[in-house]
DNA sequence: TGTACATCAGTGAACGCGCGTTCACTGATGTAC
DNA sequence: TGTACATCAGTGAACGCGCGTTCACTGATGTAC
């Protein structure tokens, strides 16, 4: 028995961690059930013996990518003064590495317009995700002399972060797709120091 | 001759209108050609008497909405002073109306994130859009005693407004949604008028 | 003006194809005695 | 320890179903004489 179980939950590890790629990579429809099972060395039919739905596949798997992003974006930030993390964390994500390297990056500009038009199933697996994007990322705000609260900023933060990245991997990697990457950096960050700064 | 061909451009118009609001709601993927169709009062077949391909439909359809788009974010706003437009624009934008009434509104929620995955080949007509937008906006901008420039500054809220209303839609009609359109509208205002503001 | 023919917008059914899901089967691993 | 049987992760082919696209056909509109 004891073979077989580890062997099986090898297998389950290995299709989530083809389906994070997948999704990731290609969003919620364009990750089909073979091609996620091929990504783990399986075939189809052995599917359904892990995971009940397609469905129940992607809501784990963007449980898990969120979190993996969240861990990347907010590490080893005690070291900097709270002052400045704001800007590490914005230039972390809206950086030309992240826009390029879907495979890895953040799970929402992949899935968020999905979810918005036909895949609202996963709406509330979403929320989460945004929610302790935002709450994660107010924890690391400076007490802040700025009109705007932290939480209000944490939230707005992180629309620009996820829609600048988002327009620029759909812009693919051209000089327009940079620029937005830049301007949206300037932007965030300018906001969140409370002044306006270059 | 005559009858027959303004029948046919009637046709041809009516098609996109129908194009343009299953787009909108559903995406490129979500917006079926029998269903164009069936929203236009036609049946299938008709199709590639007017169109080449989906994909040029999608095209056509892009370029119109997005201008459409436009059109209504920038109207009268010759009577406001240059230097509370942006607001005006990011409250028209951001509201929970646009949000609800995906039907008549920006493309761009409904389709960045397909081309960033698996509709790549319409790159180049987005692209044209997000130019334009940012470009429009950049010139309803305040001459600014910014430190961020014009066009930064215009880019950078494209991807905040785009980012803000898609995450918004994403979430329905809940609390978070409703506090991410609003966060948005404040930190964009506050970056346009080169300080905090409540 | 009327008649015979041509054009062509639109129809409806079929075409491949690819998707998510199901299922009978296989063969390695584990258990009973 | 060895033998017979049970379990079960994974296979591979099939299942409906829905998509974009094609095509023979229809019938109203237009043209020629």
């Amino acid at each position: 028995m004891n073979a077989k179980t580890e062997q099986k939950e090898r297998s389950h590890e290995t299709i989530l961690e083809s389906a994070a790629r997948l999704i990731r990579q290609r969003g919620i429809g364009g990750a089909r059930v073979a091609d996620v099972m091929q990504g783990a060395g399986l075939t189809v039919g052995g599917f359904y013996a892990h995971f009940a739905s397609k469905e129940a596949l992607v809501e784990e798997t963007l449980r898990r990518t969120g979190q993996e992003m969240r861990e990347r974006l907010f590490a080893n930030l005690g070291t900097k003064p709270i002052g400045d993390r704001a800007e590490v964390i914005l230039k972390r994500y809206l950086s030309v590495a992240h826009r390029d390297e879907a495979l890895r990056g953040c799970p929402l500009p992949a899935v968020v317009g999905e979810v918005g038009t036909t895949a609202a199933e996963h709406r509330e697996v979403l929320s989460a995700q945004v929610e302790a994007m935002a709450a994660e990322l107010e924890a690391q705000l400076a007490p802040g002399a700025r009109a705007i609260g932290n939480r209000q900023l944490a939230l707005g933060l992180v629309a620009l972060m996820y829609g600048g990245l988002s327009l620029a991997r759909a812009l693919g990697n051209s000089e327009l797709s940079g620029e937005v990457l830049r301007a949206c950096r300037v932007l965030g960050s300018s906001a969140a120091a409370g002044k306006p700064r270059e």
